[in-house]
DNA sequence: GCCGGATCGTTAGCATGCAAACGATTCGTA
DNA sequence: TACGAATCGTTTGCATGCTAACGATCCGGC
């Protein structure tokens, strides 16, 4: 039961850091790699755009594109139709990084379900995708007995 | 294949979040309540103990009880036979804690799995364990590609 | 009994996440 | 046309991880 989330944490953590053992030494952290796999596909995406399809806030857009910027991965270019856009361009050093990123990270799957079967894989993704379907539907409030404000401010 | 980490990660992240806020009702962030976990069963470890139970750093752990000890849910005693350990001892405010985030962290888990068979349940766990086992058995030097160091004994 | 290596916790600096507050720009409406 | 609301990116501050460097303490040989 609480097992389960355990054993997911445990997986995830050990990817994470087997992921960015391996990026970096492409000269790319864990983040950074997240948001250059999407850039690769769409170029010239607004801060809020990537935070979208990341599944993360703004400001940890902004964050990673500031640290990027200064390791020549990508430019700021204001929008021309509209000022408060912001949009990130890749640089050449970034789209040269494409292919040897993409195969760390192939192979880095591969590893790590090298001891699965095709079904065992099949119900794996299965149950994960019903994991975040519950998650993510309806963030109904579990947990209602304390509410949020009341605890002990001391 | 990437797909499989992409979900892992994605249902993590999920479950963090909802641990989160449901800590958070009870005082506690989610990182604390793991700290809290281990204390409530072996209460007066030292910080590497604790680092090792948790599969985390040291230093995460120190960090993590000066913060808890600000929040007044543990006290740091130095150990009278050996100068150099710290023992992390819980006070009766996170002992009262105890129940309730229990209970949270259980309704957490049933809820994120609620639309799981059983069966669906013993092949995401044996999975989980399968990939776990793969990471952390031998972290064999993926993508000898880029050299990390320029060289290496090999 | 002393001293150098081993073993601790701590500190410092970084990466990645978050929420909240702020400032600039755009847009709809009066 | 001018002004308030909405929409952006950014800044700030925090939590949780990490590695590397530091300082204090202990222990085994000499």
């Amino acid at each position: 039961m609480t097992e389960l989330v355990r054993l997911l944490t445990r997986a995830q953590k050990l990817l994470r850091a087997a992921a960015d053992d391996a990026m970096s030494r492409h000269g790319v952290r864990v983040g950074q790699n997240l948001v250059l796999e999407v850039l690769w596909e769409s170029d010239g995406l607004t801060p809020g755009e990537l935070a979208a399809r990341l599944h993360i806030t703004t400001p940890t857009v902004v964050n990673t594109a500031t640290r990027m910027e200064s390791a020549g991965l990508l430019v700021r270019r204001k929008d021309p139709a509209d000022g408060r856009l912001v949009r990130l361009h890749l640089t050449p050093k970034a789209r040269a990084a494409q292919r040897p990123i993409e195969e760390a990270r192939r192979r880095l799957a591969e590893h790590a379900t090298a001891t699965l079967t095709d079904e065992e894989r099949r119900h794996l993704r299965s149950a994960l995708e019903k994991i975040i379907k519950q998650m993510s539907d309806e963030d109904n409030p579990l947990d209602p007995a304390v509410p949020k404000g009341t605890s002990s401010p001391e």
